[in-house]
DNA sequence: CTGAAAGCGCTTACAG
DNA sequence: CTGAAAGCGCTTACAG
């Protein structure tokens, strides 16, 4: 059964059924127009010929391409499984399909979204992005953008990222309960989470105001210095210490030191992806409400287009914002609005089970 | 700044620029035709302008899409970002952008899958999919298809993996080396990981050879059973026992398990992602070679579309198989080839630091 | 070296 | 309820 030279078109389509060409289109795109006999007389035929729309045709024709893109840094922090997992979804219910791509560095970014932007996606979803805000305004005057977890980009662009204060109190809270009397923060060298300096703030301010020390140690992968040591190292200095780390796969490396130098430390980390649920693991973690924030997202770009989602389930899903009024306030050149979603600590045994 | 209404075309840059649409396209496109003079003038314009090339304009026109598709289960297997990147650069020297997409359900794999088609992609890489061989079957004769890491899907389409049985060798060889007498794999649920199977049965066989007695384990990822317990079990039934992961976020859990029981067992895990490398863990484990695999899987598809790769680097990248010659064999009927790649163990302290 | 024209496969008013 | 026609933005022979 050799592939056939060439695809077939709906022009095949209607020879075979006996119609014109614009009624195949109508009825393959289940128009109320097509009678249902007809309907299913095209699609019947349609399916023996096994046609298959040609969408870079369709999108040229109608305008409009129903995808949404997702960039990524890399497929390294399982955080990125969440969030696109939940970003498909609600692209779904939206009615888009979701295509990811991945570029670290800037360049690779930027290719990467020209991709995206050539191919006509409507709207871009950014994550963990190392562009400048600079270079994110001025995609976002190309095509509506959307950033998660970032910074705001001087409020031209839409953000939704995790309230970055709350949780801190939230970590410092618990860990004092568990018995820290000090904190010290693993945190990833900036270039390779653009996120760390301001969580590293939110941990500071919060520690600050707890009124108990606290401690920045940048790791470097490569780890000169064993992690048990460093962290030895820090419960002689401070005292009875609390280890938060800034995400996942710090805190893995984390537990593991723990539990080689035999202290009792209790440890807390961010994003609760299914890692923190390893059960020999079983991290507390800050979780990230990945199914939020990607509706919210979803739903910036939606308003962003000015195209409303396809289903009543993604119509109904917001609240924030201002849908309805404000003429300005719509469309492609309205303001950044900037999303703060609560954070939710899951507690396992890192930080309880030291007795 | 307010984003422009419509998006600028050739035509606005052919007349701004005072030639015609097609003399744009062609100096665009870089075509030797055009006086320099004029293609920098062109281009001054289009970039003045803020043009961007429409691809679901030119891939109409022309014919191709210059895209290949990568279709994932998911995001967790820290794996998949091994292979895509490599693949991204495969894909890019041999002048093709690829568009990742993610399905794991067979349905929604199907989706996914159905997304790339319409799209009109060039190729489709599928990597651990969860797809039954008569779908991945179906698919091939609509659209190039190269399987990484599966099955052979009956030898109608291409595949590239892991030499299963020389990796079990190796792994087993080493094992012995530290001192196993017995070896203990961990294995993730069928429906979790499709590759359990094969490399279950290699590794027993391998085992086998060795005159050494082996045992199954079955993750349950919600582990009733702590894993220490369970290879304390086995260490009391099989003796010195050796541990094979199924992978490397299994090892990570299996290393915990060890460190935490006070035993002195080897582990050996597979792919050598980031996580095996990272410093308190320090895995040992069977490499798979992504940019080799990538490029042997991005040179099927070229070759299958009957299109070489645009760049010298691409063209010369590949000997397996046969290019030229037999003209039977090429284009899009050619039989399915399976090729397989050797795999290399990279050793660390969790097989060696034992004393 | 440049221009005019046809056509890619589809969607979408517009008539009937 | 169905058909004929225009057009989306581009590429690509074909003339000149």
């Amino acid at each position: 059964m050799p592939r056939p030279r060439r695809a077939v078109t709906q022009t095949d389509v209607a020879r075979e059924a006996g119609v014109s060409r614009g009624l195949v289109s109508l009825a393959l795109a289940g128009s109320p127009l097509v009678a249902d006999a007809t309907r299913e007389h095209i699609e019947e035929t349609a399916h023996r010929l096994g046609y298959r729309v040609n969408r870079t045709a369709s999108s040229l024709a109608s305008g409009r391409t129903g995808l949404i893109g997702l960039v990524l840094p890399d497929l390294r922090n399982p955080f990125f499984d969440f969030i696109a997992d939940a970003l498909r979804a609600a692209a779904r219910e939206a009615g888009f399909r979701l295509l990811i791509v991945v570029g670290r560095a800037a360049e690779d970014a930027a290719e990467a979204i020209d991709t995206l932007v050539s191919m006509r996606v409507e709207g871009v979803v950014l994550v963990s992005s190392a562009m400048s805000d600079e270079r994110i305004r001025v995609l976002a005057e190309t095509i509506p953008v959307c950033v998660i977890g970032g910074q705001s980009a001087g409020g031209f662009v839409d953000t939704v990222r995790l309230d970055e204060r709350a949780a801190a109190r939230a970590v410092v809270d618990h860990l004092v309960e568990a018995g820290a009397q000090a904190f010290l923060y693993l945190a990833p060298r900036p270039e390779d989470d653009p996120n760390a300096e301001e969580r590293g703030r939110a941990l500071a301010q919060a520690a600050e105001a707890s009124g108990l020390p606290f401690e920045i140690l940048t790791r470097n992968p490569l780890g000169a210095v064993p992690l048990e040591d460093e962290i030895a190292r820090a419960a002689v200095a401070l005292g009875r210490v609390g280890v938060v780390a800034h995400n996942d796969v710090v805190a893995l490396d984390a537990s593991a030191a723990i539990a080689a130098s035999g202290m009792r430390v209790p440890l807390v980390s961010y994003d609760d992806t299914y890692l923190a649920r390893l059960p020999e693991f079983s991290l507390t973690s800050v979780e990230q409400p990945a199914e939020r924030m990607s509706r919210d997202a979803i739903r910036f770009l939606c308003e962003r287009t000015g195209r409303m989602p396809l289903t009543a389930a993604g119509a109904a899903a917001g609240a924030v914002g201002t849908p309805g009024g404000d003429e300005e306030g719509e469309g492609p050149s309205m303001p950044g609005r900037d999303l703060i979603v609560p954070p939710v600590l899951a507690v396992r045994a890192s930080s309880t089970a030291l007795s």
